[in-house]
DNA sequence: GCAGATTTTCCTGATT
DNA sequence: TAATCAGGAAAATCTG
């Protein structure tokens, strides 16, 4: 029995309990992976399971759509979860538990960047994070760091790889008193560290492992693979105007850091670094996306 | 305008 | 020989 074929989620912690289950007579057309249809039923902890319950109870778990994210309650944000992980991701229940920590108002969730989704719930957080109706926060939301400077926003890295400006306004209270700890000392901007753009690469499937990858993650070891690439998009992503980045500039930025203990040298290994014990937000449970490849077969 | 942090640019020399 | 690495130095950029 898969772990799909009898999935009971606690949607509403006290009202009633959703049924997951799987119909795997359908399939889905024009998709090498195949996807198993999920009909979500609901079961009534107290018996009652007439047709009309059922009906009410569905419109229930469908009711997040109707509002915008900054009306959520956390049940709201929990049936978005369930819908999101289970339905769009395909994933597992296990991938459910593991977002637990997303389960906040929507006006919470709309202040957290895509740094904050992965740091709270691991690389399916970047996922989620896309997911994500991007509805406007209220204005009188308090936004820190508004001087946070995110100097692309067109070119190919500011999708998927980091903070954009709305993920930057979005930093949370909480976010906001850790970054305050990480930055100290720091001259309060705050844009993009070098090496937090190639940690941002090592989160995102679009450029991990083909572009950089982690050699050896309990060591905090990565290598880089495209590193003329990745220097030019450091120079896009930070506009540079005067010369195109190339790598020699680009790698001298990176050994300024060896110093803050951000990233560290490996010995008479080219083109290879270690993020050094200053390096925060480095937490994956799925290094170069092996358990998303095996998965989908990429 | 200033100081500080960070990055860019250019450079020399060493190593692979 | 080319690519990469290491690091000095100065200029540039951005912030509070």
């Amino acid at each position: 029995m898969s772990i799909f074929d009898h999935l009971f989620f606690d949607v509403n912690c006290t009202d009633f309990k959703s049924e997951v289950s799987l119909n795997k007579d359908n399939e889905t057309q024009g998709s090498d992976i195949e996807i198993p249809h999920l009909d979500i039923k609901l079961e009534d902890p107290n018996g009652e399971s007439d047709d009309s319950n059922k009906e009410n109870r569905n419109e229930d778990l469908e009711n997040w759509r109707k509002k915008p994210v900054n009306q959520w309650d956390e049940k709201d944000t929990k049936k978005w979860l369930i819908s999101t992980i289970i339905v769009e991701l395909r994933e597992s229940y296990d991938v459910c538990c593991r977002s637990e920590k997303l389960v906040m108002p929507g006006q919470e969730l709309l202040r957290l960047s895509k740094n904050n989704f992965i740091n709270l719930c691991g690389t399916i957080g970047s996922r989620l994070f896309e997911f994500l109706p991007k509805q406007s926060a209220p204005k009188t939301r308090h936004i820190p760091f508004q001087r946070y400077r995110v100097p692309y926003s067109d070119d190919e890295t500011s999708v998927d790889s980091t903070v954009s400006i709305s993920d930057a306004e979005s930093v949370s209270n909480i976010d906001l008193a850790r970054t305050k700890v990480e930055r100290k000392g720091r001259s309060g901007r705050h844009t993009l560290w070098v090496w937090e753009f190639l940690r941002d690469l090592l989160h995102n499937p679009k450029y991990c492992p083909e572009y950089i990858y982690w050699k050896d993650y309990s060591k905090k070891i990565f290598c880089l693979v495209k590193n003329k690439e990745i220097a030019r998009m450091w120079g896009k992503r930070k506009k540079i105007k005067k010369k195109e980045m190339d790598y020699d500039k680009f790698s001298r930025a990176l050994r300024y850091h060896y110093k803050k203990g951000t990233l560290e040298s490996v010995d008479k290994e080219r083109l290879t670094y270690r993020f050094g014990p200053a390096a925060t937000g480095l937490e994956t449970d799925d290094p170069n996306f092996e358990k998303a490849r095996v998965k989908y077969q990429l």
